[in-house]
DNA sequence: GATGAATGAGCGTTCATTCAT
DNA sequence: GATGAATGAACGCTCATTCAT
């Protein structure tokens, strides 16, 4: 009741852990920083997560949680090969924080998978529910290869993110998001 | 005879920093990690490598030196596309790895690019040599979109093996390498 | 009174480093011995300072104050010289301290100046103020060499010190003292 | 006989090691930074000494020897009070190196009495040795306070270059020095 | 004697986590 | 609930000293 006002302070510390993990990666980051991003003090912190893995996961949720609402706005149009060119120009719009920090489902998926916390797990989920919208896109084409087109658009996109980040030149996700729309239109 | 013991130390560090920090990440390893996984004392792993960074950039070697001899190798065959699709199939053959630990250069690209180290160029350069690679294969097919699709196809395999390591199903990464070899035949 | 044992942490911990650099040297002193002096936990010390440097600084921060308070003590005596002799007499008293450990500025002066920290300079600017003094009192005795006066009498503090000090002989700052005063007195 | 040519390896040791100490001090300085300084490789060190002490311990024979060659060529001047003025010439001619590292006994004799090794009292006696010879010459001037006034003068000496040392500024000692001699001139 | 290599104890510092109020 | 303070285990790194040849 009382904390409508000063309340949000765990959605606060979900959305600062969101950013500042891509930002600066899981290792590097500190409670503090995120704390300190999400303008909660450190002590206070735990209080709605009891670890720093929970924080983790928690960005893993707002992740999740901006993918379904991407997904929920494409499934508006009409067309199975528009959504899947808009999920597409997407990424392309976002190319510049590409090339400064990679996608960030992806380099949480990377940094996550060298430990042995089951969070990986989380990412995994996330991953493989945009697998399954892509692959029902791709069989509303008519695709009886759905799934393994889904997994290729994907990694594309994952791979190219990866390129884009590594070699600091957005231009690659352009060109290569123009290719895979003009794959997309050349499929049915 | 008697070096087989104590000879070769150095190259020993490298070539244990390189697989532990493909296994473990950059961030999670220690130097006693590496030091233990190539028989060394701590304390005398610096004689040989004055920072952890350089020993970082000595698995970045490790790394190069392996991808230069794998393209001398492919540089034998007679034809391009024969070179491409066995570059293919060599990543495919590695899966089991890939599903476990990710691709080396990618993961340490990946981690090295949320640090200010200047160690991320070094990866960078190693993509770059690759990419290069590519393309002269692509020109020899008489194609002059040859960088697209050097970006395309190292992003492919570079996404592809980002999804394997999170789903951790090593199958993926066959199906994917059997479609690029399909791309690759339909190119020319 | 619950505070007595818990408050006032930072400043005994810079009461402490002011005592245990002053005794053992900057060098030799580990963060754990100033930690175990102030009866602070180890890790605790970084809550307060940051770095060994801070605490070095807070060192020097101290030995202001304690000069600070000395001077406006002196300064509540009515003629130049009798403040001028009384700081002389406040030498003396500390000899056997001296004998053991040296003139706290002096010996810290010497120690960092074989750095590039700019702590030598928190040192310089110790003596400055103390040179200052000096200087107005000679300038009120009427002597138009005041500068050249207040640097002799410093050094001659500062060297018997270090003598005293090596020759572990608290009388040899007797006698100086004695041959100060006779010296300020033969001055006007 | 066969390394008069190659030798002299312990008397380089021993000059650089008392250069480099006087420079860095000696807490700074590494072993590593004396056997550089002197050509001579790390592990060669120790068949000529077998501490770091030992180093300093030669470091300091260093200084008694151009202590006494100094003296010996004073002693060729026919009065004492040019000798004690000769003395002091010599200091303000070293004014430069005094303030960027202080007079070499004085800062070694200050950074050892911080320890347990006895080496304290090897630079003790060097001191003891310069009172002794600025004694005799007091003495000759028919002082009956020689005692005091050695101490006085090695006092005025070893603080005003702390002073200098730690203001960086060389025209303190021209001051004092002038100062001195006109003390010395009027003692008689 | 000479030398590169080896060794291990210790230091400053960081940080996730917990505690007391 | 909220907060500043406390805690301790671990890390990267240095260096005097010793060893093997």
């Amino acid at each position: 009741m009382t904390n409508s006002v000063r309340g949000g302070k765990r959605e606060r510390l979900a959305a600062a852990a969101a950013r500042v993990l891509h930002e600066q990666g899981v290792e590097k980051t500190t409670l503090a920083d995120i704390a300190g991003a999400a303008g909660v003090p450190v002590g206070n912190v735990y209080y709605y997560f009891k670890t720093k893995d929970q924080l983790v996961e928690a960005a893993i949720g707002e992740h999740g949680r901006s993918l379904r609402g991407l997904l929920d706005r494409l499934d508006e149009l009409p067309e199975p090969a528009q959504r899947l060119k808009a999920l597409v120009r997407g990424w392309v719009d976002q190319r510049e924080v590409a090339a400064r920090y990679g996608c960030p489902t992806g380099t949480l998926a990377s940094e996550l998978d060298k430990r042995a916390d089951g969070l990986d797990q989380a990412v995994a989920a996330l991953m493989r529910e945009l697998l399954g919208w892509m692959e029902r896109q791709f069989a509303a084409l008519g695709r009886d290869d759905a799934p393994e087109l889904a997994v290729a658009l994907l990694s594309s996109y994952q791979g190219i993110s990866l390129v884009t980040n590594t070699l600091r030149d957005p231009e690659l996700m352009k060109a290569e998001g123009e290719r895979l729309e003009r794959w997309i239109d050349a499929l049915r």
